[in-house]
DNA sequence: CTTAGGATCGCCT
DNA sequence: GGCGATCCTAAGC
C-alpha cells in the first residue's frame, strides 16, 4: 500500500511524521493554512490515548495510517490527530496550531475573534476555526474535505517536551516552526 | 505578568 | 468519583 500522502510517508513513525508535517499546508473544505506545531503520539507512549488498546473513542487511531483520528478534549473541545505507522499500530499526530492563510474571514466568524494569531494557535482552536467536529473522524487525509499540500521548500524545525501532559513529560515529542508567531507556546 | 475556576465528554479505578 | 493531548475569563501580584 502506499501511505503518502503532500509527500509524507505515513507508514513511518510518528515523531518522524510529526517534524515532516511542520510547513505542510493543512485545508478542511478549503479553509485552514501552515501546520506550525504538531505533537508525536505512539502505542509505547503512556501518554497516548492508544496506550491502553483500543477502545470506542480512540479505534480509528488503529486503523490505517494516513486518516483522521478526531477526539473530544475536555468534553468541550475537538482535537485533530493524523494516524501513523502500520495498520493496526495505534500512533498518531496531534496538530497543535496553523498559520492561517486561507479562509480568515470564515475562520474570524468561526472562533468568533479577530486576531488572527489566535484563530489556530492550539488544537482546540484550530478545530473550531476548521469546522472539524466528530463527523471528520477516520476519514482519508487525501481526499475532501481534507487537503494536505507540501511544504514547497525545506524548514527550520525545533523540538521540545509535549505540552498539557503529566505522563513522559521528558519526551521531546513536541515540534515547532522555528521563530513563528502562530505557536500555542513558545519552546524553551 | 501568573493563577484559578468553570465548562462537561469518554474512559478509568 | 476522578481526571484529562483545552480554552476562556476574571482576579491577584
Amino acid at each position: 500500500m502506499n501511505y503518502i500522502i503532500a509527500g509524507i510517508d505515513f507508514s513511518t513513525p510518528s515523531h518522524q511524521v510529526a517534524r515532516q508535517l511542520i510547513g505542510v499546508t493543512l485545508l478542511v473544505d478549503g479553509i485552514g493554512g501552515r501546520i506550525v506545531e504538531t505533537e508525536a503520539y505512539d502505542r509505547e507512549d503512556p501518554a497516548s490515548h492508544s496506550f491502553s488498546g483500543p477502545t470506542p473513542r480512540n479505534i480509528s487511531m488503529f486503523g490505517p495510517p494516513g486518516r483522521s483520528y478526531v477526539y473530544r478534549s475536555y468534553g468541550i473541545h475537538w482535537c485533530l490527530n493524523f494516524v501513523c505507522r502500520e495498520s493496526g499500530h495505534g500512533a498518531g499526530v496531534l496538530i497543535r496550531a496553523l498559520e492561517p492563510t486561507t479562509g480568515i474571514d470564515q475562520m474570524r466568524q468561526r472562533r468568533g475573534m479577530e486576531d488572527v494569531r489566535l484563530l489556530c494557535s492550539g488544537p482546540g482552536r484550530l478545530c473550531q476555526a476548521l469546522g472539524v467536529t466528530r463527523e471528520h473522524n477516520d476519514m482519508p487525509l487525501d481526499a475532501p474535505p481534507f487537503e494536505l499540500l507540501p511544504v514547497p521548500s525545506a524548514l527550520d524545525v525545533i523540538s521540545g517536551p509535549r505540552i498539557g501532559i503529566s505522563k513522559a513529560i521528558d519526551v521531546p515529542w513536541r515540534f515547532g516552526l522555528a521563530g513563528s508567531r502562530f505557536l500555542s507556546q513558545p519552546f524553551r
